[in-house]
DNA sequence: TATAAAAACGATCATACGTTCGTATCCTGG
DNA sequence: CCAGGATACGAACGTATGATCGTTTTTATA
């Protein structure tokens, strides 16, 4: 036996990262075992390796995809939005409905930053660095207009974003709780917390 | 060579527990190795078993010790304190002090939750649950004298701890702010977003 | 349709892991 | 001051790990 038939590549690779994110955020990536990975997607560990270069490989691989999505997404969740106040609101609700939609990969690109050895460490660092970038300017830019009423920016934007991305380890979108109904009772938090 | 001159079963065991804090802080419990917590106490890895049952024992017991704590602490911050807003004007206090002073502590008691057998983690999330209760509390009975207004507690609290939670993965003591200050500013957005 | 590349298998490597054990030495209570 | 428990050593256990390899079969290109 050998070559299965029907196997393809892509198919293969996207089967491995999807079962490598949901492995990782159940058990974290220390405690998946490579075994784990190749039973899970119906292969051999030594055929993981068609695949992928490393196991470390794997995790940045798929915190690196995240990170650049998110960052696209961001983007294009604010253009062509110019008030301060609505850059805010849009960008809570794009940041809630995100980290809804993406639990897994939002979870692990935050808890296994740890598990990246430093090279890769550092690029991710820095693209999370650009995320809070995006809050900072707006709420910088609100400050400027006399909107907002901030004493400490990066504090602020610190603890907002720690604040909206606490859902990821709480939230079922099958609970009590609606969308809609989250990102009202969170958008009204923060506006008021911020707010002259 | 067997035992050395000089060890005590109790400063062993206190040593071992500081170097367990330290090390799956910084990796995380899964990729620190009983030989690697052993190194860090100069002892063989076998010796351990002289003071910890198994690895998973001084998980659970590092974050039972934690939330025990944690939780006679905030009885004791808000003993004697009637009124809602300074409950919760201390809570707030309270609980950025103590995550500032044991970072370690509430970061692996959060993080290696799902490191624990499900019997032990269980108890964890209990005691993490009547934490959670005492800020809920506080905000149903400010909502009840109308001091504040809330759209859903649970979600709120939440809200608000994810908030005050988050300084333990960015806080340096030594850095910018000074704990007073980030006290103030975490104490007002809070606030704001909750008054009437 | 011939042929190279892709993708899988199954075996295996060296290493690291958590844990146990027999033994030696030290400390302490009676 | 001595007996016995406490504490440590060092070697070893079985198992699991990430990764490599040669081989075989399938797919896709030209």
């Amino acid at each position: 036996m050998s070559r299965t038939a029907g196997s393809s590549g892509k198919k293969t690779l996207a089967a491995i990262r999807e079962a490598g994110l949901d492995l990782i955020h159940e058990r974290g990536f220390e405690a998946v075992s490579l075994r784990q990975l190749a039973a899970r997607v119906s292969l051999q560990p030594g055929s993981l390796y068609n695949h992928i270069e490393t196991k470390q490989d794997l995790l940045f691989d798929l915190i690196h995809n995240h990170m650049v999505t998110l960052l696209q997404s961001v983007d294009a969740a604010l253009d062509g939005i110019e008030d301060p106040l609505a850059q805010l609101e849009a960008f809570i609700a794009f940041h809630l409905t995100y980290h809804i939609e993406r639990k897994r990969e939002v979870f692990i690109g935050s808890s296994e930053l740890r598990s990246l050895d430093p090279k890769n460490r550092k690029k991710i660092v820095a693209l999370r660095r650009t995320y809070e970038e995006r809050l900072c300017d707006i709420l910088e830019r609100g400050a400027a207009k006399r909107l907002f009423k901030i004493d400490d920016i990066p504090v602020s934007a610190y603890a907002i974003l720690a604040m909206l991305t606490g859902i990821c380890t709480w939230y079922d979108a099958k609970g009590r709780i609606d969308r809609k109904t989250l990102i009202d009772i969170h958008t009204r938090l923060v506006l008021q917390g911020v707010l002259k």
